[in-house]
DNA sequence: ATGTCATGATAAC
DNA sequence: TTATCCTGACATA
């Protein structure tokens, strides 16, 4: 369930429970041996950047990013051993989290803490953030905004989810180019970026669809991600593979892209979706 | 028991 | 562009 919300939801988590106490840290599963370098010591911040997170222990920082797979569970004292692969535990008094299947969980010095957040771009939910260098680069690029707002070097935080709901929202088709996007629509997808971002932070879920609450129900919450129909005008939902990922998208919503032709190869796979 | 899929990212071809 | 890594939940047999 990993996209930026729930990296920053987590960051809070963590402090709220954690920060300031003596941990006992440990590595069940056995793969990470650093482990053993921060037992006994005290979290002294945690924080998130995109979809990273960052844990420090005076000068030690643990860098965890939960790919796909990765997730963090919660338990409150009387603690039960762990249950499944667990990379990393986090012993506190009264609390303690469990994370597995990260894609990384490593300690990693002052320097590579600094480079990794020079190469991520724009964070919807890093206070201030602004999306200037992303507008730069973005502007004059010719790939498709769906591709593009999976870029954590443009933007960070954003996941397949968020991606299909902010073209969406903002009536784009993906495979519109990023040159033929004008400045006032890519500042409307940040600002929907930076609010429904939010928004999961505060439900713990993603929901996008105006007026959902957060206990909507799934088919609810969303208004294209993994649906057969559009939730607003009943369309039968596209699918096209972009970065890798399913892009799910209304046809009807989000017009086609009109410069240059459509590939041919996105017209024939949007027929085959569209009965 | 086995197969499939997932809100991610990278290295290699 | 593909192959690969990480784990668990659920479907099918």
């Amino acid at each position: 369930m990993p996209e930026g919300h729930t990296i920053h939801r987590l960051a809070q988590d963590l402090k709220a429970s954690l920060e300031g106490s003596r941990l006992k840290v440990s590595s069940p599963q056995g793969r990470f041996e650093d482990a053993v370098l921060l037992d006994g010591r005290m979290l002294t911040a945690a924080t998130a950047i995109g979809k990273h997170l960052f844990l420090f222990f005076g000068t030690l920082c643990v860098h965890i990013h939960l790919g796909l797979f990765g997730r963090f569970r919660l338990q409150r004292a009387p603690f039960l051993p762990p249950r499944g692969a667990v990379r990393l535990h986090l012993e506190g008094d009264s609390v303690c989290w469990s994370l597995s299947g990260p894609t990384v969980c490593e300690c990693i010095d002052d320097e590579a803490f600094h480079a990794l957040k020079a190469r991520l771009g724009a964070d919807p939910l890093s206070t201030g953030s602004r999306p200037k260098g992303a507008w730069f680069q973005f502007h004059r690029s010719k790939r498709g905004v769906g591709a593009a707002l999976l870029d954590q070097r443009l933007f960070a935080g954003i996941g397949n989810v968020y991606r299909a709901e902010l073209l969406f929202l903002t009536g784009l088709h993906p495979e519109t180019r990023c040159c033929d996007i004008d400045k006032s629509t890519f500042e409307k997808l940040w600002r929907l970026a930076v609010k429904l971002l939010k928004q999961g932070v505060k439900y713990k879920r993603i929901v996008t669809v105006a007026g959902a609450t957060k206990s909507a129900p799934k088919r609810e919450a969303v208004y294209v991600y993994k649906r057969r129909l559009c939730r607003v005008c009943e369309t039968a939902i596209a699918q096209l593979q972009s970065a890798n990922r399913t892009l799910y998208f209304c046809p009807h919503c989000q017009s086609a892209p009109t410069l240059p032709e459509k590939p041919l190869r996105a017209r024939r796979q949007q027929k085959q979706f569209a009965q």
